[in-house]
RNA sequence: GGCCCUAUCGUCUAACGGUUAGGACAUCAGAUUUUCAAUCUGGUAAUCAGGGUUCGAUUCCCUGUAGGGUCACCA
């Protein structure tokens, strides 16, 4: 249990929505939540949406969504801090959780604080410069060889200028006071000790005016204001920490830990990107990866127990994760483990559990609508018998499935009326026309003879099985029986299929088959 | 270009000075099998280079090389 002189340990996880939450993000993410929950410490989303251009409602809807899909559930809120009850018909959606997550953009008053402070205390200025002087100050100082920052032209104007200035109306923005022959050393939780120099960061600009805090600024406000502990975040923020310290030193806040963990990288080794196929987690949701797999796929890039234990619930995680264990070296994305993770915890997944994961993909591939009506017509009692249908023909490909979205072009040959396939993939190995018009008729002589309630594996297997063996080769009776019923080069086996399809409709592919080859 | 970070099989990684450098995915071969999967067995495959330190370096230090990140009135 927390010990009261240990500082309780407390993550964020701050993502700007600007576009789909990327799966680098969702690292991030899994390890503040993962780090937090086995300290007993808490875990706050925080939505950094202060660039009221480019944040849009609907990237926080998705994330919110993606966050309740995987459970990663976050502790406390705007709700909480208020100490009111929370009010969902008050904020811009229905949330999962008792708390709204926090938003830079209702948070401008304590931001707005703060640089008062620093204006007024002078660690913070207003700077006339053009945009334009200062890109080419940069530009100029990038091809002499030296730091491309702000030099300070209006670091130290007087007061009187400053008003005038601001009373003309001419437009400024607020720049930090940065000190200068400054070293900022600080010990990054994985990375080790990491020693920036003061002079080549600047005097950076922190806020447009003073409704408009930006990010280095509104982050350090909210990590103090927050309490935050340990601040875990991708590796692309390792050059911003010693801007980041610097404020904290100026406004008098307590620093945080820092875990930089290393970047996710594309097959070229660059920071995955767009270039690199999918990078969104919501894709991947699409695809049919299981929540589960994804998170132990994400946990173990970068990460490991130090055993070979690599099959691990978020509860293992928790109870096993540690920073110290964090790879320092970027990660590729692999796929093809992703999709063995994914595919062994298909292969785990109770079969209704898993029917019942498959059918939107069905139903969004139009595949169930006509075969519900033929069933219910049939049997006339609903939808139960629609489910354990289903469940029959998911049973016959759990084991093949890597990702839920491919069981659409596995199972669609029972629900659609006529196979098209070509003629040629009839043909088992040697096999001659005459050959197999015999092992298909064979086929339809045996299956004919046993009745429609008896036709299942039981009874079927026998039967075909002995006569299999009476051909040269038993594929010679079984692969041409099987492309008959799939039109498929690969499936399950035949004898499930026709178990599967019911004798009328297993009689009747072998006829189409049969009027195929007769065509050609 | 400045600054910072990194470097073990193709990929994810283990080995916190002494191992035949281990595991997983992928791949290859075999078993099983009507196909494809699944499953089982086995194989191929790595310490970036050069200097130190040490009886001994994957491991510690230096240099080089390569890769990456970052340098917004984005986050």
């Amino acid at each position: 249990m927390v010990n009261k002189d240990t500082p309780i340990v407390r993550t964020r996880f701050a993502p700007s929505p600007t576009g789909h939450v990327h799966i680098g993000s969702l690292r991030t993410c899994l390890f503040n939540y993962l780090y937090a929950k086995q300290k007993n410490g808490q875990y706050v989303l925080r939505i950094e949406d202060t660039d009221a251009e480019r944040s849009k409602f609907e990237w926080e809807h998705e994330l919110i969504k993606i966050l309740e899909w995987l459970q990663i559930n976050w502790d406390e809120g705007p709700a909480l801090i208020n100490g009111q009850k929370f009010n969902p018909d008050d904020y811009k959606m229905d949330y999962v959780g008792p708390y709204a997550p926090y938003r830079q953009s209702e948070r401008k008053d304590i931001y707005k604080k703060y640089l008062q402070q620093m204006l007024a205390n002078g660690t913070a200025y207003y700077c006339f410069c053009s945009r334009e002087d200062v890109e080419a100050e940069k530009q100029y100082l990038m091809s002499i060889g030296e730091a491309p920052i702000y030099k300070g032209k209006c670091r130290d104007l007087g007061r009187s200028e400053v008003e005038q200035c601001l009373a003309q109306g001419k437009d400024s923005v607020i720049r930090f006071k940065c000190p200068l022959n400054h070293k900022i050393i600080f010990n990054d939780l994985i990375k080790g000790e990491v020693e920036f120099d003061s002079n080549i960061i600047g005097d950076i600009v922190i806020a447009k005016d003073l409704d408009n805090a930006l990010y280095n600024f509104t982050v350090v406000v909210d990590d103090e204001e927050m309490k935050i502990s340990h601040i875990i975040r991708g590796d692309e923020h390792l050059s911003n920490a010693p801007k980041q310290i610097l404020l904290i030193e100026a406004l008098g806040f307590k620093q945080p830990q820092y875990a930089h963990i290393p970047l996710i990288l594309g097959p070229d080794k660059k920071k995955l990107s767009k270039r690199d196929g999918k990078t969104s987690v919501v894709d991947y949701k699409d695809a049919g990866y299981l929540p589960e797999a994804l998170i132990n796929f994400i946990a173990f890039l970068g990460w490991n127990p130090g055993t070979e234990k690599e099959i691990y619930s978020m509860d293992e995680l928790i109870k096993d994760f540690s920073l110290e264990k964090i790879q320092k070296a970027g990660a590729i994305f692999n796929i093809d483990k992703l999709d063995w993770i994914n595919g062994f915890y298909i292969r785990k997944k109770p079969l209704a559990d898993l029917t019942e994961m498959v059918v939107p993909y069905l139903e969004k591939a139009g595949l169930i609508e006509e075969k519900a009506a033929e069933l219910y017509e049939i049997k006339n009692t609903g939808e139960e018998v629609m489910f354990n249908y289903l469940e029959k023909v998911v049973a016959l490909y759990q084991e093949r499935l890597k990702k839920l979205s491919e069981i659409v072009e596995m199972v669609d040959l029972f629900f659609v009326k006529d196979l098209a396939y070509e003629k040629e993939l009839l043909n088992w190995k040697e096999m001659t026309d005459v050959d197999l018009v015999e092992s298909l008729k064979k086929s339809h002589e045996i299956l004919s003879n046993i009745d429609e309630n008896n036709f299942n594996k039981d009874n079927l297997e026998p039967i075909l099985m002995e006569q299999a063996e009476k051909m040269p080769n038993r594929g010679n009776l079984l692969w041409p029986l099987r492309v008959a019923l799939t039109g498929k080069k690969n499936s399950a086996g035949p004898i499930e299929i026709a178990e599967a399809l019911g004798k009328e409709k297993t009689l009747q592919r072998i006829d189409s088959a049969l009027q195929l080859i007769k065509e050609t």
